[in-house]
DNA sequence: GTTAGCACTCAGTTAAAGGGAGTGCTAATA
DNA sequence: TATTAGCACTCCCTTTAACTGAGTGCTAAC
């Protein structure tokens, strides 16, 4: 357990490097108004300290840098979530000021505003459409042998695909078809779509329908839609000192090109609001990095927020404006719709 | 005028420094299996290539480097275009193999691949879909207040907007809109929707429909539908070590996040292939790069390429390839669909 | 017209030297 | 016993100087 002198000068580092990125030699903290110790007794704690594994020297003679373990003790016993300046809140509310604007076009506007406030980089993932529930299916040739279907959800989410019209399928087989669908899919959830389509649907479609097989598999032959991902600040990193070395840039940029581990980011996808700091994250590219998560509910799909920024990242002001976005999409989502 | 001589150094010197990325010496051009004269002889030609401003040194003792203006001449009179590998053109190809593949996946691809093979960021503009006509058109309610507008073009691209419906607009409203605005529309390139709806069609709407006006300005309150853009490549350019200055990177990464700015590089938008070269470019972020930008048919739309790179950039390789894609997109679109 | 020869320039590397910011340890102090 | 002053030491960083190597421009000879 650590003594109140101990707590008070791992603080003092944590704060001052935060701002400074300079490593935090004990005459430095000596000089704080409120620190009333020698830099001798200063040293002695941070030699503590040091043996617990929360501080680390960058080389024998250098002063101390919180280490991943010392930046996770802060972020569990230390940091006191400031209340956020008018100003910011006044930028976030922002985005919700144009009543008109769909739910895109907010996610964007919160990625922007959420990587401007933290000069760090913002991610978002759209609403989990999967959950939607299927409100109507329509389907508009286009050619003689290709059409494309139309899917709306409850949730206004639209998704569509072209589709190889089978060779013997009619008009009045499409009208059929149209019918079939909207009347068995209905308030289906979107990600059991495939699913009922190749079960139930499909013995009502060959009974009334030509080249239904063909049909389904046209229909249900496709990627399953992902989820939206919005970035605001790309480059901010760019901007941080420990991103001058371009090896450590390209790896991150890479990553955050790459779908699949920037979902990783985002998981658990839990309620709450989760913070994971350098190597507690799995991916290499991040071990300089910390991400801090939160989900909205958008009615009965849920959607994600995450910053991405270095492990040396101002934690009290980051997870005040996450949680503040946070709840301000999940109230414009709930009200609106 | 410049003499063969002259040519044949200049050639040299621009291979050279393409491949290397280190200024050029006399010493090393006069090694060269092909030429002939020593080095005494290049420094000469190269004093007068200098004079002319094709050639620039870093400082007063060392190689030379091709300027702007030598890359100009080379790509106006020294390349030649080469015949692709085999391997290039299947691997292009194979983003054609799909039969299913909508317009958007193969762009997308096609945008992977260029970046792959040219080992530089791709940028490609989506067919312009402004120029689309449309085809359909129907609403979609959503709760008592909302519904969702979707129009279909004939090139089957889905565009939709989330309204707020007017109080007094019953569904019976909705039913009348729907057909007045099929049958009036019907054929109308996308980019006269908004005009057309605010004057022929609104008068015809005004006589039926309950709220006219506030449910043509609710469809037509909306941003114009972006020509959406599709990136390859992004990091490609920090392998570059033109770039390994953080500075110049973010100006860089800066103008390609930026959509105006990313538009202005595809202009002029005409057919052909068109090269610009280093402060040819209007962006200062740009003083350090040349893009290749080529035009492709999607019916009656454009869509363009872009390969940006460092001035260094191999360019005929580049414009071969660019020039394949080219084709192969507009043979593709213009069969299946 | 071409080339060999030579003096000169400048970036980049290496080595040495000194300063500065920091540490750990020990002994004196409160 | 806890704190602090003092001191030797460590290591990074900057500066300086010397040297090397790749290149140039110019001139005189071929």
């Amino acid at each position: 357990m650590l003594t109140n002198r101990q707590l008070e000068i791992l603080q003092v580092i944590v704060d001052d490097f935060i701002t400074s990125a300079q490593p935090v030699g004990s005459r430095q903290i000596s000089k704080k108004k409120h620190i009333t110790y020698s830099p001798a007794t200063i040293r002695n704690e941070m030699a503590d300290l040091e043996e617990m594994g929360l501080l680390e020297k960058t080389h024998t003679s250098s002063g101390r840098v919180p280490s991943d373990k010392g930046y996770r003790f802060y972020v569990d016993h230390l940091l006191q979530p400031k209340r956020l300046l008018k100003e910011d809140m006044l930028q976030i509310q922002s985005v919700f000021t144009d009543q008109h604007a769909e739910v895109e076009q907010i996610i964007r506007k919160s990625a922007t505003i959420l990587s401007q406030l933290t000069s760090y980089t913002s991610i978002m993932l759209g609403p989990d459409v999967q959950s939607h529930r299927i409100k109507k299916i329509s389907i508009v040739s286009l050619t003689d042998d290709t059409a494309v279907a139309i899917i709306v959800t409850d949730q206004g989410h639209v998704e569509h695909r072209t589709f190889h019209v089978p060779e013997h399928f009619s008009a009045s087989d499409v009208e059929k078809a149209v019918n079939i669908l909207n009347e068995r899919l209905y308030n289906v959830p979107l990600e059991h779509f495939a699913q009922s389509l190749e079960t139930e649907v499909q013995r009502l479609l060959k009974q009334h329908i030509n080249a239904a097989e063909e049909f389904i598999a046209s229909l249900t032959h496709h990627e399953p839609s992902q989820t939206k991902l919005f970035y605001g600040g790309k480059t901010n990193m760019l901007r941080q000192p420990e991103f001058h070395d371009v090896n450590k840039l390209r790896m991150l940029m890479d990553m955050m090109e790459a779908r699949q581990q920037v979902y990783e980011l985002f998981q658990p996808n839990e309620a709450g609001i989760h913070i994971r700091i350098g190597s507690e994250n799995e991916q290499i590219a991040m071990e300089n990095c910390s991400v801090i998560t939160a989900t909205y509910q958008a009615g009965e799909s849920t959607g994600a927020i995450a910053i991405i920024g270095p492990t040396r990242m101002d934690y009290e002001r980051v997870i005040s404006l996450v949680d503040f976005v946070r709840r301000d999409l999940t109230r414009a989502f709930n009200k609106a719709k």
